[in-house]
DNA sequence: GTGTCGGCCGTCTGCCGACAA
DNA sequence: TTGTCGGCAGACGGCCGACAC
């Protein structure tokens, strides 16, 4: 499971796991190699969607053997990046299977790459004006370069040593970590400057540091989120690609053959190849009703993550004609906090955590902070008038 | 005709068609917008193996309802150049209709933007270390500098004037154009490296300067071939895009309905969507046979078009299999010089000249030098050699 | 006619501690 | 603890004619 052919776009060199998955980001997950898992072609669509910035406005072909979510053997994964914009993204080889051979029962595996994630220290920094300007260097901060550089020897004046780091594609990268200044900080100074301006890093990009279990270190970046991804048109009109997903897919449900998908898990607003038993567990025992409270763990602009809560107020195809009996984004949502816009208006089952079930399945942060002292009589505010109004 | 709605990609500005042209390249040509085309899956698909540096070695769903030359109006085309990397591709609309509707002998309508063509002078310059380097300026040919920038006054000393030119997206570039040094010579000095860096020119690129009717200066790049063209994968897997393409054309053609596709000049093999006229006076009247000599256009290596000669060594079907019947690349060729390798070992009927036609037909400059001396014993010896081997 | 170079000057890069938030 | 700044020294950018091919 863990012996992965992770090839870099196109070269030979082989992609770490570790550092793909923190510039990924936080909450992204991959499912594990030889696994069942579900995949749902409107989830893909909506990758490609996002990246064309197209409207999904035109009549497309309609394929009526390829059901909204399509079970499937995870073959391979292999990881990439762009060799433009470090863009990280994975291409999935998948084989759909008849439904008689699904697993009543699958139990889940351990996420694509989880073992390694124990084994390694790492610490991200969103970038300051100073850090991108070209007048000084990086401003370490003091728990980080503590956590993962080696440590400085403090007798020589000033404590200083040289760091090297490969990134993605693995290229070099050198540094000059001193410590200096009045008060005291770490620094990196010569060597920064070349990586910023090859990244092209502007203020509020974040860089990521990691040592692994053989101290050797790595580096990464994740953009920030106004950054759009460049376009990646000029070859095909977003029309014939989305065609391309879906005809791709339907081929390959008719023949049961296998087919390549990429996911790029900064393009895409979700993921969609779930992990089977994650898809069941969501979807089967505790039936989800309209009124429900959920948590849902979202990424926040400095690059961790935050619960929110919100409240199911409809369940119901999101295209109906197209794709009935879907689920994906299946249920509409409310959120507790006004912060709208950015929050997605619907999302999956397997996306959220009902508060119904027993408290004993939360986790212990959940426990200490479990009674809130939110306005309940604004959350059926909020339920009525989105049953009432359309998507945005 | 020439009314087109040119946008820049995505944005809302005009792309200048006399600019795009040139960018574009010395051999290309549109059809004109309204008129009757036949479109080429094979030639498509091409573009998109060309651009993705993928093997067409995997296994693609079979369209019997798509034919190899779809017949097609062509109701719109608009011109567009990467965001990025000033790649020019155009966007064509296009319409299939049934061969009952078939112009029996259509009228070759005057090629897209080709009326602006005369009114502009322009000159190119493929650039030396010298100019790319940050040590200096740019050295203007003589002749290109008399030919489209303002004359200096001479009685200045140094003579020299501040120059204004705009690029594909209409950002303005100004320059220093100064005649001076000993011997004296013209020279682009201040603002040249800032567009050198911005456009990320390298010895070997190519830039061209455009004069218009009105005075108005622009200016345009054209990369060097070796240069790949950024992989735009990251979104869609290959396989994926050659299904949209076939799909999306085939769906074109069983609803009669419109479709859009990108044609990309610099990283097409060749052209595929060709004038109905053109194809059709390249197919009917002179039959083309075995051992039939020809001319054929092509570019070099320092943009400007050369002709070179050849000999049709056969006859047949590209992919028997999968394109029956096809006139795609249906002629196995020959060539003259032996600078093989680079030139094409098949080619489409319409993109040559064949010799056999009476001479009057062909140009002067033809007639001027007809009689060659070629060992003619050489060019059997290539005749039986292709006709025994396989494609490389 | 034009590609490359040495010379020269001015601007910018980038390392330093000061200071304040 | 760390983001931004003034000061300063050295590197590089960029304009010039010389010279050669």
């Amino acid at each position: 499971m863990s012996h992965v052919s992770s090839l870099a776009g196109g070269d030979k060199k082989a992609i770490n796991q570790a550092l793909w998955l923190e510039c990924a980001g936080p909450l992204i997950t991959l499912p594990a190699i030889g696994s069942q898992v579900v995949y749902f072609p409107q989830g893909h669509s909506e990758q490609v969607i996002a990246s064309t910035h197209k409207e999904a406005d035109f009549e497309v072909p309609s394929y009526p053997n390829l059901p909204p979510q399509l079970f499937c053997i995870l073959h391979n994964i292999t990881l990439h990046a762009d060799q433009e914009n470090d863009e990280v993204f994975a291409q999935m080889t998948l084989q759909p299977f008849s439904q008689t051979a699904l697993l009543k029962d699958p139990f889940l595996l351990p996420d694509f790459g989880i073992q390694t994630k124990q084994t390694i220290v790492s610490f991200s920094k969103t970038l300051t004006a100073s850090d991108t300007s070209t007048h000084g260097g990086f401003s370490i901060p003091r728990r980080a370069a503590e956590k993962v550089f080696p440590p400085l020897d403090f007798t020589k004046t000033p404590p200083a040593q040289e760091l090297v780091a490969r990134d993605l594609h693995n290229n070099e990268w050198h540094f000059r970590h001193i410590y200096r200044g009045q008060p005291r900080r770490h620094l990196l100074t010569t060597g920064w400057s070349v990586f910023v301006s090859a990244k092209r890093l502007q203020a509020g990009d974040t860089v990521l540091f990691l040592r692994d279990e053989q101290g050797q270190h790595m580096l990464g970046i994740r953009r920030a989120n106004r950054q759009q991804t460049n376009l990646p048109t000029s070859l095909l009109s977003s029309d014939s690609m989305l065609i391309g997903v879906l005809a791709a897919a339907a081929h390959a449900a008719s023949t049961n053959s296998r087919f390549t998908i990429f996911y790029n898990p900064r393009a895409s607003p979700s993921e969609f190849v779930i992990p089977l038993a994650k898809y069941q567990k969501a979807l089967h025992p505790p039936q989800l009703t309209v009124g429900m409270r959920f948590r849902m763990e979202m990424e926040t602009e400095d690059s961790s993550t935050r619960r929110y809560m919100g409240t199911i107020t409809g369940i119901g195809d999101l295209d109906p004609v197209r794709w009935p009996n879907s689920h994906w984004r299946s249920l509409k949502v409310g959120w507790d906090e006004s912060t709208a816009g950015q929050k997605q208006r619907r999302v999956s089952a397997w996306e959220i955590e009902p508060l119904t079930v027993p408290f004993l399945l939360c986790n212990s942060s959940f426990l200490l902070r479990s009674k809130r002292p939110r306005a309940f009589s604004g959350v059926l505010n909020t339920l009525s008038l989105s049953l009432a109004e359309e998507e945005l």
